[in-house]
DNA sequence: CTCCAAATGCAAATGTTTTGCATTTGCATT
DNA sequence: AATGCAAATGCAAAACATTTGCATTTGGAG
């Protein structure tokens, strides 16, 4: 199995042949609580605040060795330019941006799968997957923006 | 009109009320060429070997002010991490990338349209937008790791 | 418990994008 | 055509994000 779901870390840690260390540990927990994409920056500072020092490259550090392993993925939003990364989990997300406020929402439910098979015979590639931002007005930016 | 398909560069510069540079000119024929996203370096790079030196803070900025007037987009793809920009056609278009060997290519016909209005009406979300990147193996390179 | 490779912290290096400021250029006005 | 001024530009430095080198620490196999 590839992906975090329905594993303890050292377990997980250890089928990966990867230590079971606390930096690790914090670091995939942060990672599994988020509803988004976190940046490096800010699972850096979470870890922080909450706990003792962990250097902003090792956080680099670990998120690149966990998506070697697979259990993350970059999901660099494009609104800012910074890496965003979260879990690999079986069910791909997309994501929503607010253009206004930045606010980022998760969209399930794909509506790429055929769409997929089509490009994979128009183009002869062989397709691996794909990435889909959505940009609007959050609820709460249409209302002040209305108000102007 | 927001986009710059059928009008001359002058003219449109004028539109938006930005000075019609030699500079701007440049880099908005470059972009009307290109077939994909170009970096800013890129761009630095092609006008310096043809023409006259032009500096990259000019580049940003030019591609700065023509994001501000909609005739261009960003357009990161995520592969590598830097910012690449595109014109801003009446007609979107999305990427597939080669995970290999990186190389970009358009796609065109959008399949989200009915997927936003779904979004819209799920999340409340005024929809103004989406980028969508297609992961996969080019022909050329699925062939090279055949061979393997 | 010992030992060693792997992981980490810190500082410095890199690579990209932005900014400050002095100079130049486009263009509206005489 | 010459003038004046705001906008555009070049250059160097700054600001950021990310990566790397190296000395030190730590996890876990034996
Ligand atoms: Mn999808
Ligand atoms: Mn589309
Ligand atoms: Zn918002
Ligand atoms: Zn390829």
């Amino acid at each position: 199995m590839n992906c975090v779901d329905n594993k303890n870390n050292k377990e997980l840690f250890v089928s990966k042949g990867l230590k079971n260390t606390k930096n690790r540990n914090h670091v995939l927990e942060l990672l599994k609580e988020a509803e988004v994409p976190l940046t490096a920056e800010v699972i850096y500072l979470k870890l922080k605040v909450l706990d003792t020092n962990i250097s902003l490259s090792t956080v680099y550090r670990i998120l690149e060795v966990f998506i070697a392993k697979d259990l993350v993925v970059k999901s660099s939003l494009s609104e800012d330019n910074k890496t965003r990364y979260e879990l690999h989990k079986d069910e791909h997300s997309h994501h929503l941006v607010c253009v206004n406020c930045k606010k980022i929402q998760a969209v399930f439910h794909c509506p790429l799968e055929a769409y997929e098979k089509a490009v994979e015979k128009e183009t002869e590639f062989n397709i691996t997957g794909h990435k889909l931002e959505i940009y609007g007005y959050c609820p709460e930016c249409q209302r002040i923006i209305e108000k102007h």
